[in-house]
DNA sequence: AGTCAATAATCATTATCATGATTATACTGA
DNA sequence: TCAGTATAATCATGATAATGATTATTGACT
């Protein structure tokens, strides 16, 4: 027809796959049906009846679902597709993915941490069980080893972060918790991998001032003096954030999109195609001159 | 209701699916390889070769990628997977799935927002272009109509809220520019579907203070005046947010799952097949009194 | 009790056809 | 002749169907 004059739209944008509609019904069904984690969808063959598809295409959907962590999926008599929370980790994760393509600096992420972080601190008083205090009191010792040398500094700085993770998880408002949380995160896993960017280290005046200031928030906890708190996590998180703006750097974003792997990936047969590198190696610019 | 309790997979943790360790696969060559946006991926054919798996495995784990952002998928000759920037549109979805299960209120995300609103504000200082202040000052226009009955008050919220949607895309920290782009889109959808909770009425002082700050801000973003930025924008958005903390209520959730459907499903074939309702409606406690 | 087999469900492969996008080619009309 | 449009060839994904392999549950048999 008079479609070869223009073609602003390809067809694949408006006629969508067969299985993202799938996705997307799937989902209306789990508002619609008021569907609760831990509620059966129905299985393969039945959804194929249901929805009239292959089994391959609603596979792939289901794939999808399960990849953004709305269902999982368990093998075996009674197993099946069920609802399931969205789980923080795939959250953190796509949350990562995008990030990994935007010109992210340390200092981009210290400035949203130091509004964040006081809110979020002064949010937990009264909450902490005995076991979070006693989390954040050993979190201190560890610290306390790092300046004597008798931890690394990768130990160190862990445990310094692991300090303000233990408090978002404890967060009643849960966009603030999740911020938080990813914050501390993503900072603890950039510090590990980017040996560069050890900031705050070992010798630095920060780490005996994060440790008074860490030993000090414990105590207004227990006082639960909510005020007293916010003051002294903004001192603390500010003092850091002061710390890495000098070094305006970028971070090393590549872990951001590839996970610690908890099992690498091996090809079905053929044992000795080991390496498996990538298809197209193209060397561009290094890391080191970007 | 024997199966009530939700096992989480007893031996799924280790034994990982195949098309997964697929994705993570493909992703360490992109990091590997220094893959940028465009860069094509080999084609399924090829896949299968170098994967050692089959053509619905590697299917299922391009479907993965694409659903995560990382890879579009084109048909035709030229066609195939390549990387892209991961959009704004996927990582926002998978922020709105996680909080779906979780117990939002209204408040929880002024709170966060009061924090993050001056900041963004006063860092795109100098950076918006004239066509933004235009923009800017349209939104105006439309929220004097709303005081005046011109427009509905959804027309009205929305051009109010779109006055720091305009900000946030010109915000230079890309972790901040995220945060309260996603933040303000969330409150326009959530105003929008849930009549209940038209926040900040037509006849409220409020929406005249909103009015004068927002035209104030304009001002100081001429005046390239960011301390003043700060300070107004401050001001504006903790007076929204009290007039929230005194309707503490939840929000509705469900369409922070769903997204608008810009395309129904639509079985295959036997065309009268048209309800297509979720399989097990159960109903639950209603809306109204959870 | 324990072991082992039957069973129920997903997981994975293979083969085949359909559909959309690109490119080259031939045809047509001023 | 030449521009412009049908038309066909080709390439690569999209979708279906059939089949066997795994895996977790269940229950019966020692």
């Amino acid at each position: 027809m008079s479609e070869a004059v223009f073609k602003p739209t390809p067809r694949a944008l408006l006629r969508r796959k067969r299985a993202d509609l799938i996705v997307e019904e799937i989902k209306r069904w789990i508002v619609a049906g008021d569907l609760r984690p831990g509620d059966r969808l129905p299985q393969e063959t039945q959804l194929e009846e249901l929805l009239q598809s292959s089994r391959g295409t609603v596979r792939e959907a289901l794939k999808v679902l399960e990849s953004q962590g709305l269902i999982e999926i368990t093998r075996g008599a009674k197993g099946g597709a069920r609802v399931s929370h969205v789980s923080y980790e795939k959250t953190s994760s796509a949350l990562r993915n995008f990030l990994y393509f935007e010109p992210l600096t340390w200092s981009n992420i210290y400035r949203v941490r130091e509004k964040l972080e006081p809110m979020m601190a002064a949010s937990v008083v009264g909450l902490l069980t005995p076991a979070d205090i006693a989390a954040l009191r050993h979190t201190v010792e560890v610290c306390k080893l790092g300046i004597k040398g008798e931890v690394d500094q990768r130990t160190h700085r862990i445990a310094e972060l692991e300090f303000h993770s233990i408090l978002s998880q404890a967060c009643p408002n849960p966009l603030l918790r999740l911020l938080c949380r990813f914050i501390n995160d993503m900072l603890r896993d950039l510090s590990i991998s980017d040996p560069r960017s050890i900031i705050l280290p070992k010798d630095s005046s920060f780490a005996v001032d994060a440790i008074k200031f860490h030993a000090a928030l414990i105590d207004a906890f227990e006082d639960k003096d909510a005020e007293r708190v916010r003051t002294l996590m903004s001192q603390h998180v500010h003092g850091a954030g002061c710390i890495v703006s000098q070094r305006e750097e970028e971070v090393d974003q590549d872990n951001l999109l590839i996970a610690p792997p908890v099992e690498t990936f091996r090809p079905r047969r053929k044992p000795d195609r080991r390496g498996l590198a990538a298809p197209k190696q193209k060397p561009r610019k290094t890391k080191a001159n970007r």
